[in-house]
RNA sequence: GCCCUCAUCGUCUAGUGGCCUAGGACAUUGCCCUUUCACGGCAAAGGCACGGGUUCAAAUCCCGUUGAGGGUACCA
C-alpha cells in the first residue's frame, strides 16, 4: 500500500469559514495518522470569487491551529504549482484530449439561451439539464465558430446509459443513475477550468489517494470519477465529511454570528479549544475523553469513525473547551495571550510578573481572552463604582464603615503581607466588631474590585499590595461619607 | 420538481442483534464548598422520528412513511 496523500484545497475567498477548517482538520488528522503527506492546493479557478490577501489568510488560519504541510502554493513540492491558476495549460490540455477521443465536445450556447433552456424546463417541471444542442457540431462548423471568435466551453459527454458508483469511507456504497447527470462544463470560456477538471487533473497528477471533503460534493463525485475513467485513470478514495451546520439547522453562514477562523481568533478563543470542538463535531473516539491536543487527535483519529449526520455548531460547547484550555494552561502562557487584548483595550501592563500575578487570580474565571479586560482593568487602575456596593445584603452603611475602617487598621499593622496572616487578622477583626465575616470581606473586596463579581478578598488585596489597598479603602470610606 | 445523503437526550456523541434498566460531555435545575463570581464535588431531569417486518431477542438488520440537509451554475 502506497503512502496515504490527502490535499485540503480551498478557494480563496477570504477568512477560512469553519467548516472548509473542519474538513482540513479531517484531512490533516487522517494524514498524520498514517504517516503520509498533507498537501495545501489553491483552487482559484473562479476570477469573479477572488479576494485579495486569502492565500495568507488560508495558511495563517492553518498555522494558528497548529496544522503544518507538506507541500503548497508557499513551500513547493514535487508536484509544484499548486496554485491552480498557474496550471492552466494542463487543465486545457486535458479537455481537448477528451474532446479528441470524443468524450468530451465543444459548446458555444450563450449564457442567456442557457438560462431561457433552464426556464423552460423548469415550468414543465423537469430536471435542469444541457440540451446536447452543440453536441453534434460538424468539425467544420466548430472550426468555423472558433475562427469567427465565437466564445465556447467544452463540455463533458455524459453517458445516458448506466450508473455510477462508489465506495465511500465514511458512507459507504453511493450509486448515481447516468442519466440524471448534466453535461458538465470542464473548460470554461474565459480559458478557466471549472472546479471538476481542476480537482481531478490535479489530484491525479498530485498523487492524492484520498479526497476527504464535505458532503456538499457527493452529488458531483459521478462526474469526477467518469472523468476518471475517461482519462484513464484511478480514482482515488473518497470520503464525504458531514456537514457543519448552524443551531436551525441551516448551513451555518455569517448571518449566525461568527462563521471564519480569524473571527473566533479576534473574540478570544484558543486555537487548542477550536481544534479540539472541531474534531469533535462529527467524530468521537471510542473512549470517553474529551480533551484530545492535537498530537493526540493525531494518535487517536480515525475516519471509519467519522460520523454521517450533520453537525450544528454548538458555542455553548466551544465556549467550555475554551474555558478548560484557559485554566489548564499556564498562567505565564495566558498572561502571554492576554496581552493583546489588553492593550487594545487600553492596559498596558509593564510589569510582566505582576501581570501573571494577576492573571492568576482570574484564570478559572475567564471564558475568552477577549475578557481579560473587563476582569483585570482593575488591577491597573482605581476602579468606579456606585457606593451602594459597598454594602453587602443584610448589611448597612454604617457596618460597612465601620468594616472597611477597621480593614485599614488590620491591613496597615499587618507585618506578613501573606494569605494565612491576613485571613486570620481580618476574621478576627470581624469578631471583635460582632460582624459576620462577610460583612467586612464584600466591602473590603468591592472597594478594591469594584466589582459584584471578582476573585476573593485577600487574593486580590495581597496582589494589590498594602500601599495601593490603603489608598483604595480611603476612597472608598470616602464615598460611603458622601 | 428531480437526484443524493442522513435520522440516539435541547446540542455533540458512545452504541455494529443479547453486556442497554441506552453510557459520557456541553447546556439546564437542585444541593455542597464559599465574602462575591467562577472553579470543583454530588445529584436530578432529559433520547433510540413513526409504522411495518426479520429474529427466541432490535437503538442496532430489511421495507415504507415522515422530517432534515445537500446538489441540481461557464461557484467552489
Amino acid at each position: 500500500m502506497s503512502e496515504v496523500r490527502v490535499r485540503f484545497a480551498p478557494s480563496p475567498t477570504g477568512d477560512p469559514h469553519v467548516g472548509n477548517i473542519r474538513t482540513a482538520l479531517f484531512n490533516y488528522l487522517y494524514a498524520r495518522h498514517t504517516g503520509g503527506k498533507f498537501i495545501v492546493r489553491i483552487e482559484d479557478t473562479d476570477q469573479v470569487r477572488l479576494k485579495e490577501g486569502s492565500d495568507q489568510a488560508i495558511f495563517d488560519s492553518l498555522r494558528w491551529l497548529g496544522m503544518n504541510w507538506d507541500e503548497g502554493p508557499d513551500c513547493g513540492g514535487p508536484h509544484a504549482p499548486y496554485r491552480q491558476s498557474e496550471r492552466l495549460e494542463l487543465y486545457k490540455k486535458h479537455a481537448l484530449e477528451l474532446v479528441e477521443k470524443g468524450m468530451a465536445y465543444y459548446c458555444f450556447c450563450s449564457a442567456e439561451r442557457l438560462d431561457q433552456m433552464r426556464q423552460i424546463q423548469e415550468a414543465a417541471k423537469k430536471a435542469p439539464m444541457y440540451d446536447r444542442k452543440c453536441l453534434n457540431l460538424t468539425k467544420e462548423e466548430i472550426k468555423a465558430k472558433i475562427d469567427a471568435g465565437e466564445p465556447y466551453v467544452i463540455r463533458l459527454k455524459v453517458p445516458r446509459e448506466g450508473t455510477t458508483e462508489f465506495e465511500d469511507i465514511i458512507r459507504g456504497k453511493v450509486s448515481f443513475e447516468n442519466s440524471v447527470v448534466d453535461d458538465q462544463v470542464l473548460l470554461k470560456s474565459d480559458g478557466f477550468p471549472t472546479y471538476h477538471l481542476a480537482c481531478v487533473v490535479d489530484d491525479h497528477y498530485m498523487g492524492i489517494t484520498n479526497v476527504i471533503r464535505a458532503e456538499e460534493w457527493i452529488s458531483s463525485t459521478p462526474k469526477h470519477i467518469m472523468l476518471y475513467e475517461a482519462f484513464g485513470w484511478t480514482p482515488p478514495r473518497f470520503a464525504h465529511c458531514p456537514m457543519v451546520l448552524a443551531p436551525d439547522r441551516s448551513k451555518l453562514s455569517k448571518r449566525h454570528g461568527a462563521t471564519g477562523v480569524k473571527q473566533f481568533r479576534d473574540l478570544g478563543y484558543l486555537p487548542e479549544a477550536l481544534v479540539n470542538f472541531l474534531a469533535f463535531l462529527g467524530w468521537a473516539p471510542q473512549d470517553e475523553r474529551e480533551i484530545f491536543s492535537l498530537d493526540e487527535l493525531c494518535e487517536a483519529f480515525e475516519l471509519e469513525r467519522v460520523n454521517k449526520a450533520g453537525a450544528i455548531f454548538d458555542m455553548n460547547k466551544l465556549d467550555w473547551y475554551n474555558g478548560y484550555y484557559i485554566r489548564h494552561i499556564a498562567t505565564e502562557d495566558l498572561a502571554n495571550r492576554t496581552l493583546p487584548f489588553l492593550e487594545k483595550a487600553g492596559i498596558v501592563p509593564n510589569d510582566h510578573d505582576y501581570l501573571v500575578k494577576c492573571v492568576a487570580l482570574v484564570q478559572e474565571r475567564m471564558k475568552n481572552l477577549a475578557e481579560a479586560p473587563e476582569l483585570l482593568d482593575f488591577f491597573f487602575k482605581q476602579p468606579e463604582y456606585e457606593p451602594s456596593l459597598l454594602i453587602p445584603k443584610k448589611s448597612d452603611v454604617e457596618t460597612s464603615k465601620k468594616a472597611l475602617a477597621k480593614c485599614k487598621e488590620v491591613l496597615a499593622g499587618l507585618d506578613a503581607w501573606e494569605h494565612d496572616a491576613m485571613e486570620e487578622a481580618l476574621r478576627k477583626a470581624a469578631e471583635e466588631l460582632g460582624i459576620k465575616s462577610g460583612q467586612i470581606l464584600w466591602p473590603l473586596r468591592a472597594a478594591l474590585t469594584g466589582k459584584p463579581a471578582s476573585p476573593g478578598a485577600f487574593e486580590v488585596t495581597l496582589v494589590l499590595g498594602k500601599k495601593e489597598a490603603l489608598a483604595r479603602l480611603d476612597i472608598a470610606l470616602e464615598r460611603l461619607s458622601r
